[in-house]
DNA sequence: TCTTTCTGTTCTATATCAGATACAGAAACC
DNA sequence: GGTTTCTGTATCTGATATAGAACAGAAAGA
């Protein structure tokens, strides 16, 4: 059944995880004992053990039977990285093969938040859908997406298997013209966690969108959840601006292969967003 | 002292939880019986108790006695957004009173892996800062940063605890050109989680951010966390470009207040943080 | 009003986890 | 080789979460 998980060897374990990450335990160097730890942090050395079993799991520690616990370095974790400019499609670019699973699917009527958020009549139902993703065949993205039921039903459940919902909608001669997303964090719930391999708890890396068209009404509300240990946002910004104005700007982010130059952002063709404070073409939302 | 955290009903806590932000449970409707789903779920209904006891102390769902266990409608809680383009700019322009309270200063030997992002000399040491952002007398964003021993020396330890890092750096002299930086999501360590008034192991949003002068040599690395109710990060995008190259672009984000209007009144009178997902138990004795 | 169905509360077994101790094997140092 | 210091392993005892049941009070419907 679902594996117990000790308590006060939780704590521990996100304490010596949090001081290995942060770098304050250096990589190579030796823990303290296992009894100094039980004696540090007043608990008993069976603790202890369970707290570095789970560290020696996820290989961030190593144990030499008669020497010592000692800290891996950095235990080459590579996620795969999401960059905001392109969304997804830099996964297809990098060749890798990711595949969709459907999960689930159908129609049900919408949450007062959904309504509001894709602008839908009274009465308008939903598409419900949940996809897990899946890269090398390991699963990293969770889906639940919620469509007007007057666009879902453009496209087949089996086109959902198959193929990214912005491209389904796409050829539906729908525009996805703006959209807005909310980055946070949650913890995984069992069906969350099983589907993405996780321990109940563990912690995820939540996005919500809402996709727009160039009317106003939303096409597409999607709320996702990554395992964060192998996807995660990153990008490249540079300082524009002059004076007290001075901001941020995102940047194309460089990838490997398609060399662009890191520090000249110079690769960026017509579409230099460059706006200043007041200037947001806001159409929609009054 | 660590107030224990039972097991099954941890995991029914998130069970029901993700269904009910998930809108699986639609607001206003009622949760099947303490009974039933003790019954449903193989758990005895003490267990289902502790779980509804937790979903009740965030607001999640309301219990009427003879009657039975209702989902609230969320009360969203509009967290702090930050916006890309201009990070954490936008705060003081809000008005809103942020403060900073320094935990801990002092200068230490880089790990590997700080000593290549800052692109450090063999033998170069590094300023340690841990910081805690507060708004409105509530903490939500815990930062811990390196930065050259030789950069970190042109301020003071004061200066960190009432002036933002990058205005200091520039203040300096130094230029901050390009920025680098990944965001994910990870569990609340034990001080972490003090720090921010949260449980152990509650889920956060993380942000590792170095910025680079225009020399190349890092100037800053930042590890941010934050409480994904109070902070998230947020923008909209824009569909640019043609054909096969389209893709997305950041666009400013429409500001004041904060989130946009949903429904109305967009003045929320900040008042007390209603919790949303990300389960947020403030310590409060029932 | 009577009945049913809820939540709120208390109680006592039982399963599971944490604490303490003892001992075996492995490595490092003298 | 002997000694020390580690991790690996097992066992016992106390603490606590869970199970199960019983009962009181509140709400809703007949």
């Amino acid at each position: 059944m679902s594996s117990v998980e000790p308590l006060k060897a939780r704590r521990l374990y996100l304490l010596l995880r949090d001081r290995i990450v942060s770098g304050e335990e250096r990589p190579q160097s030796r823990l303290p004992s296992e009894p100094t730890l039980a004696e540090q942090h007043g608990v008993s050395r069976v603790t202890v053990r369970r707290a570095l079993d789970k560290l020696a799991n996820e290989g961030l520690i190593e144990r030499r039977p008669g020497s010592g616990t000692f800290v891996n370095g950095s235990k080459a974790n590579f996620p795969v990285t999401a960059d905001f400019s392109n969304l997804l499609s830099h996964l297809v670019e990098m060749g890798r093969r990711t595949e969709v699973k459907l999960l689930s699917f159908g129609y049900v009527p919408p949450t007062p938040v959904l309504a509001e958020a894709l602008r839908l009549e009274a009465g308008e139902r939903v598409q419900r859908s949940v996809r897990l993703r899946v890269i090398d065949g390991q699963p990293f993205s969770y889906l639940v997406t919620h469509v007007p039921e007057r666009i879902g039903v453009s496209y087949s459940e089996a086109d959902l298997a198959s193929k990214p919902l912005l491209e389904l909608l796409e050829r539906s001669g729908l525009v996805a013209e703006r959209a807005s997303q909310t980055i946070g964090a949650t913890l995984a719930g069992p069906d969350i966690a099983e589907a993405l391999g996780l321990e109940i708890g563990a912690a995820l890396l939540a996005l919500t969108r809402v996709v727009y068209a160039p009317s106003g009404q939303g096409i597409e509300h999607l709320h996702a959840f990554y395992r964060p240990d192998r996807y995660s946002f990153q990008m490249d910004l540079v300082r524009t601006g002059a004076g007290n104005s001075r901001s941020w700007t995102p940047v194309e982010r460089a990838r490997k292969g398609d060399a662009k130059p890191r520090n000249e952002a110079s690769a960026r063709p017509e579409s230099n967003p460059q706006m200043r404070r007041g200037d947001v073409p806001r159409r929609t939302k009054a």
